[in-house]
RNA sequence: CGGAGCGUAGCGCAGCCUGGUAGCGCACUUGCUUCGGGAGCAAGGGGUCGGAGGUUCGAAUCCUCUCGCUCCGACCA
């Protein structure tokens, strides 16, 4: 019984296992339609657990939601020129508003080609940025605090399910402030609602810091993020704050008149996570046999599988699971009982690949016995062996949400062992870097994991900073953030240059 | 968008070189047996071989084009 729920191994090829992993823990499934996906109802389970949990955070911080529309006019995205050269590349364009029958063929009607073409939202600083220019019109109207959940489409060269699409959904917080310090606060803020809500609900350990300018969003004066770190070592942004200073602004004429009555320019901030966290929890939690759901995301947390025999005794066994259920239900728990009419030992693995946190299995003996038998996801197993525990049923239920919660923390407590354990921060040298990295920059299958490393530099600019990027490039590496969490940088040299630090940063491969 | 590979049943694949209108394993259906577990036997169902042209008496197989997927690269909040 040494078999694994998956045909693939992270080890063997971990693109692969990836892949295996989204489509059997029945995830999501590539659709018609190139670069984008069919999110099944577990996978979307496991997006409305996101949602609710970050939305109530995004609200408990001020927030308020609203909806703008899918279409921007093509005017608007040129307004703010690092935005335009940011987002041309990848943008669907909306043309025609009619369709006309040639012959039995359908084809764009000429009559009805649109005066402006539409944008299909990449982002919508600019669609939100114009009713902001209307909104705000005193200091007293700020800061105004806006959110959405919405769909965006960037047309994409290659995608991957949930970490590159097409067309992806997320959520993006737009605000704009009377002044500097309390955009940036702003920025801040959001950037550690994303640190706790990562690292508490999707037990994702991430570091939190600024991208260098190289790194930064079109259109924005700093850009922070989390980096999560994948179990092939590569790094993940799973979350991004700006703070766009008054670029949009002016672009926008976003004004307020402040307390002397002078008519001055707000500063704004966007921020946003996107369905791409999904593909991050996988890569962080998965393994051999599938899926590892963190209780807080997943739609059912505890799945009662009766082993049913299609015999007459069925009848007791479902009435003691529905017991098992409502009593679990009262803890506050989500569960299922699975009646699908298939056999159990199917159903057992099905809810290992998706990755259900506790999978209960409860035969002839457990009920007579007044018993619980059940799996952890987290510690499937001993060796090669599936390991099964057997509690008598009102202790297993007292003891449920302890459960659950260990669950959590285990998950967490793996992930952040392997993020605090894959940071190098004795490289001094360019030389160091490339020794350690280098040898395994070639494409050969898999690849050895090599995580991160965490270096001092100078912080240079303009074509410096080019420079340094070209360099690590031939690596296939980028700087990841400079962490917010910074050692002292005194007495330390810069890794490229050999100039006195500025800043500590971190180095790796990314998605 | 460049390089490479691959599209044949839901999934994984063989057949293609040496054209003669499809096959294997798993899954699925039915029956019997089994039953603390990813079961056995038997009988079945399911495919316009990604799509479009072409060569040919005849194309999954040869040629051209096209679409999609995967990996690598470029690009990328």
């Amino acid at each position: 019984m040494s078999k694994r729920a998956l045909s693939v191994t992270r080890e063997q090829s971990f693109p692969e296992w990836y892949q295996e992993a989204v489509r059997d823990g029945d995830m999501a499934e590539q659709s018609p339609v190139r670069g984008c996906m069919i999110i099944k109802p577990w996978g979307w389970g496991v997006w409305e657990r996101v949602q609710a949990e970050l939305d109530q955070r995004i609200k408990d911080t001020g927030h308020e939601n609203c909806y703008f529309p899918l279409f921007i006019p093509m005017s608007f995205i040129a307004k703010e020129a690092e935005h335009v050269e940011g987002f041309a590349k990848e943008m669907a364009v909306v043309t025609h508003h009619r369709l006309k029958n040639e012959g039995g063929k359908l084809v764009l009607d000429p009559d009805a080609k649109l005066e402006e073409p539409l944008i299909v939202r990449p982002t919508s600083e600019t669609i939100i940025g114009d009713a902001f220019q209307r909104w705000v019109k005193s200091y007293r109207d700020l800061p105004l605090l806006i959110n959405q959940w919405a769909n965006v489409v960037r047309w994409e060269m290659r995608t991957r399910l949930f970490l590159r699409t097409a067309e992806f959904l997320w959520q993006e917080g737009h605000t704009a402030h009377a002044d500097r310090e309390d955009a940036m606060a702003e920025t801040r803020k959001m950037l550690e609602v994303y640190r706790e809500f990562s690292e508490t609900v999707l037990a994702m350990p991430v570091i939190a810091g600024e991208k260098p300018a190289n790194e930064r969003f079109p259109g924005a004066d700093n850009t922070y993020s989390i980096e999560a770190m994948m179990q092939d070592g590569k790094a993940l942004q799973a979350g991004t704050s700006h703070y766009l200073g008054t670029h949009f602004a002016e672009a926008q004429n976003i004004q307020f008149q402040n307390q002397d009555g002078k008519l001055t320019f707000c500063h704004t901030t966007s921020w946003g996570v996107s369905t791409r966290l999904i593909g991050g929890v996988i890569m962080s939690h998965g393994d051999d046999d599938g899926l590892r759901m963190p209780p807080k995301i997943a739609p059912r947390q505890i799945v009662i599988v009766p082993m049913l025999r299609d015999k007459p005794e069925d009848a007791e066994l479902k009435a003691y699971c529905a017991e098992l259920e409502a009593e679990l239900k009262a803890q506050g728990i989500r569960v299922l009982v699975d009646l699908k009419p298939i056999k159990s030992a199917e159903k057992r693995w099905n809810w290992v690949r998706r990755g259900a946190p506790v999978i209960i299995e409860i035969g002839g003996r457990d009920a007579a016995g007044g018993n619980v038998t059940f799996m952890r996801r987290d510690k499937l197993r001993d060796g090669d062996k599936v390991i099964s525990h057997t509690q008598a049923r009102a202790e297993f239920v007292a003891g449920a949400r302890t459960l659950l919660e260990a669950i959590q923390d285990g998950l967490f407590a793996e992930a952040k062992a392997r993020l605090d354990g894959n940071i190098v921060t004795t490289m001094t040298t360019f030389a160091d870097l490339e020794a350690y990295y280098g040898a395994t920059a070639g494409d050969e299958e898999g690849g050895e994991f090599k995580g991160w490393a965490g270096v001092m530099w100078a912080k240079p600019e303009g074509p410096a900073l080019e420079t340094v990027a070209e360099r690590l490039k031939a690596l296939k590496l980028t700087i990841r953030n400079a962490p917010l969490d910074q050692p002292p940088v005194e007495g330390k040299t810069c890794l490229f240059t050999g100039e006195p630090a500025k800043e500590y940063v971190l180095i790796g491969r990314s998605y």
